[in-house]
Order: structure tokens, then sequence, then C-alpha cells
DNA sequence: GCGTTCATGTAACCTGTTACATGATTCT
DNA sequence: AGAATCATGTAACAGGTTACATGAACGC
């Protein structure tokens, strides 16, 4: 439904092949929205059949022949129409936020070696969204500015992870909550009926 | 995959039916992770299969038998193991980035629209984790402090939101994109060689 | 010799959404 | 009278992942 709108982003830069819209879902487009090289030839199949988008063979020596699609008319149609309608906000998806839910029930060892994971994970995320947001710099054009916007978002996202996770495991630490009342809430209550 | 473990938390808590779980994930656990109804039945048959949970009929008068999951030592093992593995952070997903990243090609006014809605909703959504949140203060057991943590993201979250969308309206209002320069990276390079 | 890059795709599978289906009770 | 709540599920579809398949060129 969405992969659709990504890929027309793709090709509003220029004419691409599958093999390059891929390259640019693990770089620059990637940070916001992922997909395999499958989904994304199955897709733009879709968009060439709908008319968002014209193929054009590119005969090659050595390699397979490149397939360039070049967005239309329609297709930038498409992508302003797009841009006019409400987004919604995406909803936070996160398991290991479910396992703090559980946290009686969980090992909370583990729960603390992960936060320790995460902290790194964050730190090298930031780093990278803050080397693409420094490139950007002194720059004076809309595009450069959208897309650190973007960037921005990221940072700030990682960056708060960093910081929570850090506070957790404070938190979390042994002396921390060694006096406090671990009410389970739920044993076997002295064997059912059956048997 | 993993709305396995998210349905054996809840389950960890005590004894639920898939209608109960339904709730549960419109409600408390539903703020980090989500599933239709259609969906948990479908999974909790599976995780009755594996062993992970027994199901007990109890009959009722006027509307259907409510089928009760009880949760297994061999379910409390697999939450167990879980929260030892690694958790990998999620990737953001949302395509009104995107939209940034090409900003020259879609519509601004669009674009300032969905920044203000945002600002809405977020503001709401920080407002909903602030009650929730406000709830589990003073209390001292280690259950609660998770509950707390995990609302502490989505709080953190939700503000930088608003916050970010603030900034980013007021760095692409009319006055402050004036002067910039707006380079189209790609026209029709002046009619392809065929006719 | 071996892994990577270039370049296309298909098939099977898993996850998640939407819609259909039923039927009594309770609230407005 | 009509909607919501309780309570179960199924079927069809859409979105996304993993693995399979091919084959030349290039760097180590």
């Amino acid at each position: 439904m969405s992969l659709k709108h990504a890929i027309l982003v793709a090709l509003s830069e220029g004419p691409k092949s599958g093999y390059d819209v891929a390259k640019q879902f693990d770089e620059s487009i990637g940070f916001f929205w992922r997909a395999r090289h499958s989904q994304i030839y199955r897709e733009m199949g879709k968009i060439k059949e709908s008319g968002l988008a014209v193929a054009e063979e590119v005969p090659q020596s050595g390699k397979p022949n490149r397939i360039v699609f070049t967005i239309t008319d329609a297709g930038r149609e498409t992508l302003l129409q797009w841009s006019r309608e409400p987004s919604e906000p995406p909803e936070m998806k996160d398991l290991f936020l479910v396992q703090f839910h559980g946290i009686e029930h969980i090992d909370l060892d583990g729960l603390r070696q992960n936060l320790m994971r995460r902290i790194e994970t964050h730190q090298d995320r930031h780093a990278e969204y803050v080397v693409k947001h420094q490139l950007l710099e002194d720059t004076n054009s809309l595009a450069d500015l959208g897309q650190q916007l973007a960037l921005e978002v990221g940072m700030r996202w990682e960056y708060q992870w960093v910081d929570w996770c850090t506070k957790a495991l404070e938190r979390l630490a042994p002396e921390a909550i060694a006096g406090m009342t671990n009410v389970v809430p739920f044993q076997k209550e002295g064997k059912k009926n059956a048997e």
C-alpha cells in the first residue's frame, strides 16, 4: 500500500532500476523505510502496470540488462496527491517494552544485558545520523533541508534511547530494587479440581 | 514469530481467554504491541498446540463459552529464555519522513498541514501516557516500575515529536525558505531519442 | 579459488488486516 | 429500535521475509 510511495519518491529524483532503488533503500531512504529487493521488483512491476512509471531495457554486456524506470506525470501527480492526504503517525512496536510490562516474569539479568547492548546500538546509530547530518550542513537548498530534518528525527530518537536505557539501568540496579514488594500476581492456585 | 511472546507475557499475569488478551492489547500492552482478535485466536491455537499453555472451556449461559488459557511451565520457560536473547531495537518506519527526503517533489502545504496535525496527535498521546504513568506513582513494586519505565519511553517519544514538528514548521515557513536554491535534480532531459 | 558487486526475478512462507458469521444481553 | 459488549472463530487478501536461481566480472 505504501511501499509504492516510497519507490515513487526514489524515482522522482531520476530514472532508476530496481537494483538502484534497492540500493537506495539500504542507504538514505532506508533510514525510514526498508524493503528487500524481492519486494521492490514485485512492487515496481505493479507501478509500471498502473502507469506511474515507464520501463526501458538498457542492454549491457557481461551483466544482465538494466531495466530502468522513469516516473510519469501520473506518478508525480500520485506523489503530490499523497502528500496532501493526512498521514497517521506510526505507533511504537517493540517487544522489549513488552518485557518491561511483564518484568516480574522475565530474567532481570537478561533485561539488563539487553539494556547495555541497546545503549551501544543506539549510540552507533546516533553517530551515523550525525555524520549524514553534517554532510548536509551549510547548504541552502530545500532538498537538503528536508533530508536534514528527517535525520534530526533519527538523532533525537537514538539519543532518547541511550538516555532512557542508561536511566533504566540505574533504576533496575540490584541495590535499587532490593527492597521492593515483588507481588506475584498469579500462582497456580493450589491445584485445579481435576485429578 | 513474536506475537507469541507478547501473548505469553499477557498469560503470565494470569489465565486469560483470547478475548481477554485482545482487550489487554487494546489497553496496556497495546502501547507497544498490537494485534487483532483474528490474529490472537490464531496464535493462541498455536501456543496451545506447542504446549506453552493449556486451554479449558468455561461454560457460560447466554454467551458463548469462554476458552481460558493457562500458561504452562514450558511457557514460562520460553518467556525466560526469550528475555535472555539479544533483542534487536526496531527500526523507524515512517513514510512521512520519506516525504521529507523527497520534499521538492511533494506538496509543501500538505506537508505543513500534516506537521500541524501530528503536533496535536502526539500531544494527545503524550497526555495519555502521562495519565497512565501517574497512576503508577508512589508504588514500590517491581511490576509497576517496569510499566512506568515502558511508559516513559512513550512519553519521551511523543514529546520529541511535538518538539520536532514545531521546529520543522518554523524552518519550513514560507519566509524561511524564500531564498533557497531549489535545485531540481532531474528533469525530462530534452526528450529521449525515440520520436 | 573465493567472496563481492552487478542485475534480474520467482516461490514458498509467515505476519497482519479486513470482512464475514453468529447470537444473546445490556445500554441508550 | 439500534448500538455496544461478550465471545468465538474462519476466509481471503495484502504486505513482507527467506531462500532459490543464474551468470559474468573483479578484487584478494
